[in-house]
DNA sequence: TTGGCATATTCTTATATAGGAATATATTCT
DNA sequence: AGAATATATTCCTATATAAGAATATGCCAA
């Protein structure tokens, strides 16, 4: 088999690259198509169909303006991901104890 | 072209829902991998493979037991993770704010 | 050494892209 | 209506899996 849909869920969709630039340059502001092409230098279409994907799965809004389509983060659906790595946060807090002890010790 | 490797970095190693699994469980304790085995219910060999990635990019370490492998979580690389989607936290505390205020309004 | 347990790797196959090219759709302006 | 602008979709192709089956490798015990 092979690998899970992108348009399955939020972790897959941020597994690319260029969505993750897509996402970043949203998160200054709410933003119209032609700006992620020309910030970012990939071919529109590409960019539509990237940004359909992170639509699908609610990483992104959308809403027309004339014959625009201004696109703008959904930070609640980023705040899920955000959330799931963070169940690990004790671990690193752990890891960095343990060096901090080793340099206090050092002293 | 198809889509990024999987070994190329964390974000496309965890967009794989069986080694977000095995994490998860990795992060109770350390373990063999006939445990991950047991508790997840996939293939052995499907098991070794998905590790495999995860250690090529960082994601758990193992050591040598005897016969066995004991496979735990690398939690810096989970961190990593987890500052780039803390980089978007400020957008959901404003929708967080407005829907509070919003609520507040009402009453 | 031989057997056996624990884990890793190889090979094959079905599938889901991601990018490029071309085209379609939607909307505004004249 | 017809043209121009902005964005979306379709079609095609090369590629990277992920699971399954079979096998290889590493290490311990008798």
């Amino acid at each position: 088999m092979a690998r899970a849909s992108t348009t399955s869920d939020a972790f897959n969709a941020v597994a690319e690259p260029r969505r993750r630039a897509i996402l970043s340059f949203l998160a200054l502001q709410e933003r119209p198509v032609g700006d992620i092409v020309a910030a970012l230098r990939i071919e529109q279409p590409s960019v539509s169909k990237h940004l359909r994907v992170l639509l699908d799965v609610g990483l992104v809004d959308v809403r027309r303006d004339g014959r625009r389509m201004l696109y703008r983060i959904n930070a609640e659906t980023i705040k899920s991901l955000h959330e799931w790595t963070g169940t690990f946060e004790r671990y690193w807090q752990h890891q960095l104890n343990r060096v901090k002890e080793r340099a206090e010790g050092q002293t």
